[in-house]
DNA sequence: ACAGCGTTAGTTTTT
DNA sequence: CTAACGCTGT
């Protein structure tokens, strides 16, 4: 137990240490979080406050869940696998498992992923005969989704005009459709354990007297729907605010709060305050991470956001060396740059996968990745398609999900048809009407019709009855096998010429079934298992979309978003295009809730950094077909001077004067004096850069890039544009 | 059923 | 610019 706590830091200790109570940590980047998270955790249980039953740890990432997991497994002479460790949708997958009756689902259900989910609203609207132009089918999601996440059912929903009142109407007929399919999308996983709970008081009662510690990592990405389904359990709930339940230690970071787009809540973090009467939070500082700079640099940026809980990053590291700032004449330029750069680290002997370059949206890799292409260094792109997200694995666990739960007419919709048999547009359509006249699912429909044999349709009724006989009789692994080839999978993909990689990626996926039938095995009496492993492993597909590849070997500069470098750290970052409009992104950079989440993005993508940074931004960018005219990001000029050292390229690397770069020395004029990448002086929206020109005379309108005050149009006649 | 064409949209996305 | 989607014609 002592070497437990040995070599934490008095705050770390602090929190590790806690008595028994509710407790905030805010946790900076790099200040040793999961760390103190699982150190609690094995305290706790070896000190024999709590048995390892009585612990509940709620994460974000299956990775983090099961990062915690192995370092309790290293910790503690237990076996952590029974313990309820896990992202919230899994905890909540393996609540509605173990009480699908109580919950009202079918032992079997199904798991939609956000693609599924997308193709089962395209369906509802379809089968409704709902024009999509006017109710898009991602808004549609989206408005679903934002409605479940806050708890709120169609039933409940504000209709407050004509057009929503419709879109609640379709709310409510996607939950029919969902029900009656007996499928759950993410959210619903919440809201339906939430309810679960809510509604079944000796169940909630047993959960709360059972978990006496909850623990929750990045709290601050927690949406109102996880708020209230911890505060549930915690015994704060609204239904029994007296029931005394367990303990919340709650670890985050409101300055890493990078997710308020989809629904999280900083403000959990000070409802937690004031509705757990918490006397006060405990501030992990100190970081191990990165060099003095780096750390001033997060600091300084960070300090610009209003409403802060408040922390301050410091280090034993020396300051280090300063933050290089290069400017591009091109983003083809910049990525030029990089790439030489990069060149002369990797000499230097820095790792490459110890160098990261990050943008803001994805599709700013492209010009990264030819010129690394070029220059012939190994990279890896992260974000791209994930192993369970492949056509060929969507495809043949479709066939699984059918085999599982034949109401789901989603699978039954993706592999009707493909490989193709001979089931077109027209007998859909009739499955479509004979299922809709009997209330019945597609395949019912397909299965009543299929009376002649030797149809196409009986055919394949046939041949998912065969399957499902197969998982009475094999393993799950060689039920898999079996149906690459029965369906025709394997034939299909022999054909193709590009088909290899998928017909390996499905033999990775036999693989990965007997992987989790190993896995799966050895957790001991919880009802994980429940509905068989067919329908375990099914759940698991969705819950784990898997890595984005399996890792090719070569070690490779890693490029990513922002977003999906939170959490991650290297030698040396590179932080690119950093200009306004991009980053801070237009969209957001409106009002002040945008523009502090894209300096919270900031803050995450400085603070990964151990010890050098490079900021980059460009003069023109390549956006949309055409050449946009940017100015510097506002957050650059936001870091103390004193940090940064301007750099240019070296007299050797390359001149410009090439490609992009020539092109941006002679900007097309306009015709009325004003040249595009012109700065100019308005009257009320301070200087901008003219990014591009319509018109002549009187109509003559220009494209001004204002930096904070956005993009805007504006009419010469009128607007007062002098050079600046 | 499918290729080929035209149209359209184009931040971030742990589950 | 480009990728992805949907429609149309064979």
């Amino acid at each position: 137990m002592s070497d437990l706590l040995a070599n934490l830091n008095p705050p770390q200790l602090a929190a590790v240490t806690l008595p028994a109570q509710h407790a905030l940590i805010l946790a900076g980047a790099g200040s040793g979080k999961t760390r103190v998270l699982t150190t609690r955790i094995a305290w706790l249980i070896s000190t024999g406050q709590v048995g390892p039953q009585g612990i509940l740890a709620v994460t974000f990432t299956n990775k983090a869940a099961k990062e915690m997991q192995s370092r309790l497994a290293a910790m503690l002479p237990i076996n952590t696998r029974g313990m309820w460790i896990g992202t919230f949708h899994g905890l909540c997958n393996r609540l509605l498992r173990a009480h699908h009756r109580e919950a009202g689902l079918p032992e079997t259900f199904q798991i939609l992923d956000a693609a599924d989910q997308l193709s089962a609203i395209k369906r509802l609207l379809k089968n409704l005969n709902v024009d999509d132009e006017k109710f898009p089918p991602r808004e549609l999601m989206h408005f679903i989704n934002a409605h479940k996440e806050q708890g709120i059912r169609a039933a409940q929903a504000e209709a407050y005009d004509h057009y929503t009142s419709r879109r609640v109407e379709l709310y409510t007929e996607y939950e029919g459709q969902c029900q009656r399919e007996g499928v759950v999308d993410f959210a619903e996983l919440l809201l339906r354990s939430y309810e679960l709970l809510q509604r079944n008081e000796p169940l909630c009662r047993h959960y709360q007297e059972r978990f006496r510690h909850i623990l929750v990592d990045e709290f601050q990405d927690t949406n109102r729907l996880q708020y209230a389904w911890l505060k549930l359990l915690a015994g704060r709930g609204s239904v029994r605010p007296e029931t005394p339940g367990a303990c919340v230690f709650a670890v985050g970071d409101d300055d890493q709060s990078i997710y308020a787009f989809r629904g999280a809540e900083i403000g959990n973090m000070r409802d937690l305050q004031r509705e757990f009467e918490l006397p006060s939070v405990i501030r992990l500082e100190q970081n191990y991470r990165s060099h003095g700079n780096i750390l001033d640099a997060a600091n300084a940026l960070i300090k610009q956001n209003v409403g802060r809980l408040g922390k301050n990053l410091w280090t034993e590291a020396g300051a280090g060396e300063p933050i290089r700032v290069f400017e591009g004449i091109s983003d083809f330029d910049e990525a030029r740059f990089i790439v030489d750069e990069i060149s002369e680290l990797l000499r230097e002997g820095i790792g490459r996968d110890q160098i990261a370059l990050l943008y803001r949206s994805n599709a700013q890799s492209r010009v990264l990745e030819h010129q690394l292409f070029t220059a012939g260094v190994p990279y890896r792109v992260h974000g791209g398609l994930r192993f369970f997200d492949r056509q060929e694995i969507k495809h043949a666990l479709a066939y699984l999900r059918l085999i599982a739960n034949p109401d789901d007419d989603t699978a039954f919709a993706r592999v009707v048809n493909f490989p193709t048999r001979g089931i077109g547009t027209r007998s859909l359509e009739a499955l479509q009407e004979a299922a809709q006249r009997n209330n019945a699912s597609l395949y019912n429909a397909a299965a009543s019709l299929a009376g002649k044999a030797g149809t196409a349709v009986a055919r394949f009724v046939a041949l998912i009855e065969d399957l499902r006989a197969d998982t009475r009789a094999r393993s799950l692994p060689e039920v898999v096998d079996h149906l690459i080839d029965k369906t025709g999978l394997r034939q299909h993909y022999l054909a193709e010429k590009e088909g290899q990689d998928r017909l390996e990626n499905l033999d990775e996926l036999i693989n990965a079934a007997t992987t989790f039938l190993y896995e799966d095995s050895d957790q001991d009496g919880e009802p994980a298992a429940n509905g068989g492993p067919l329908a375990s492993f099914l759940a698991h597909a969705s819950l784990e979309a898997g890595e984005h590849q399996a890792g090719e070997g070569e070690t490779a500069v890693q490029l990513m978003t922002v977003h999906a470098a939170k959490g991650l750290e290297f030698d040396v970052v590179f932080i690119t295009g950093l200009e306004q409009g991009l980053f801070p992104h237009e969209n957001a950079a409106q009002e002040r809730a945008g523009l502090e989440e894209e300096r919270r993005l900031m803050y995450v993508a400085v603070t990964r950094a151990r010890q050098r940074l490079y900021l980059t931004h460009a003069q023109t960018r390549m956006l949309h077909g055409q050449t946009r005219y940017c100015l510097p990001s506002s957050f650059v000029d936001e870091l103390p001077a004193e940090l940064l050292r301007r750099i240019n390229r070296t007299a050797s690397a390359g001149q410009p004067g090439r490609g992009a770069a020539s092109a941006a020395r002679q900007p097309p004029t306009a015709g009325h004096g004003l040249r595009i990448g012109q700065n100019v002086r308005h009257a009320r929206f301070g200087v901008g850069v003219i990014v591009s020109t319509e018109g002549a005379g009187p109509e003559a309108r220009v494209q001004v890039n204002f930096g904070a005050a956005g993009m805007k149009w504006l009419a010469l006649e009128y607007a007062r544009l002098t050079p600046a």
